[in-house]
DNA sequence: TTCATTTTTAAGCGAATTTTAAGAATCCGC
DNA sequence: GCGGATTCTTAAAATTCGCTTAAAAATGAA
């Protein structure tokens, strides 16, 4: 993954430079607006980081700049505390989120990822235990031997690694592998678990996939 | 932690209030603005999700008259998709944050955790001495081993740890905790409470949840 | 259409959680 | 130290929630 940042102070920019990188992300950097559109014009990144207040060309002139040329590539604006609104104009110029400073890296990171996410690309390998899937052939397997499933079936298993050792509370499976965004009373979920522990049941009754009562289910090492 | 919703398809504000009620919020809603507008005054929340369109009083009407009453509650406006410029007048009107929909319930979730965060606790690290909770697992550990908490017993320690170094009233713990809001006479938060010292116990007699005779219970580092 | 597969609904059971209740222990003012 | 009030502890009752199963509904291929 390859990371625009452009923010002038410096200790800012280190700190993110030093996180990002050790979040394997390759990251160039700018200290000034000018620089900075030269590089986001003329590379391709996955993901960008623009201060609101550099010196030269301001950070909403790059994000306009960015999308005039066509280029979708996601942009989060990093803000001053007490300048809302401006994120707002942000957005309105075409960025896709904003972090208000003073931010945890690890707010940052989540937010990056949502975005990685929703852009399509991202590829960590996804397994947990014994058990890996392959998203291009859409099998599972276990071990060496491969294991069936139903779209269902796969899709929840997707996203429960994907959030591997987080809790999925039923709202977010809900909406995530079933993409029902109201209220719904419904007991699927319970029946696609057990479709799947069954499937999956590594034979020595170790299981993966773990219940929290009360809130939802859990992909871990166990 | 203590939530009103102000949103008028049931669909979407049942699907709030689930998603909300297993991240241990304890969830009022109303769905309209006369409704809302009258909870937000009378009751102390911890964050208010107020939707723009509303019959009634308007969302941007009440979140004017929360700040009229210097109110400080996190606010945080639900708007319809295209109407980003509106959003800008939600936030002169004293909101501290919009979402436009239709959105994923976790950035939902994320955004009103830095709101909580922001608002005074500050402590990014739910933590009292050796016990630390991470929200995203639903885990508590004390030190390095984890501990199962039941919902209730994690509501109540989040509730407590989020207020530390304050005394909880029971009356504040058994409205934000258990959503209750008339007066009952009920022993369970004692019974609770023996549950965690139980479970929490460091071994060392020190305990970190202390009894504040008359009035509540209080979480601090000892 | 028919048949097989996948997905969803529904209901009973059982275990875990939550609540109630009541006696024991503790605290605090007198 | 006494007595009333408050809190602690325990056990049992009530309730909720997830698991499992079976069957119904939907989907899709032949």
């Amino acid at each position: 993954m390859r990371v625009l940042i452009v923010e002038d102070e410096k200790g800012i920019l280190n700190f993110l430079k030093d996180g990002l990188q050790e979040e394997n992300f390759a990251v160039d950097a700018a200290q000034d607006g000018n620089e900075g559109l030269e590089l986001a014009l003329t590379n391709d990144y996955d993901i960008v980081l623009l201060d609101w207040m550099v010196p030269g060309v301001s950070g909403i002139e790059i994000c306009r700049q960015i999308r005039k040329q066509d280029i979708s590539v996601p942009i989060i604006f990093l803000t001053a505390k007490d300048t809302v609104k401006d994120a707002v104009f942000g957005l309105e110029a075409g960025a896709n989120d904003y972090i208000r400073k003073p931010f945890e890296f690890e707010e940052l990171l989540a937010r990056i990822r949502v975005q990685l996410r929703e852009n399509g690309s991202e590829h960590a390998r996804l397994e947990v235990g014994s058990i890996h899937l392959n998203l291009d052939t859409h099998q599972v397997f276990k071990g060496e031997t491969e294991i069936k499933l139903t779209q269902k079936e796969f899709a929840l298993l997707e996203f429960l690694i994907r959030n591997k050792d987080k809790v999925c509370s039923r709202t977010r499976i809900i909406e995530h592998v079933w993409d029902i965004h109201f209220d719904s009373d419904t007991s699927v979920i319970d029946v696609y678990i057990n479709f799947l522990r069954k499937k999956l049941d590594t034979g020595d009754g170790k299981n993966h996939i773990g219940t929290i009562r009360g809130v939802g289910y859990i992909a871990r090492e166990e």
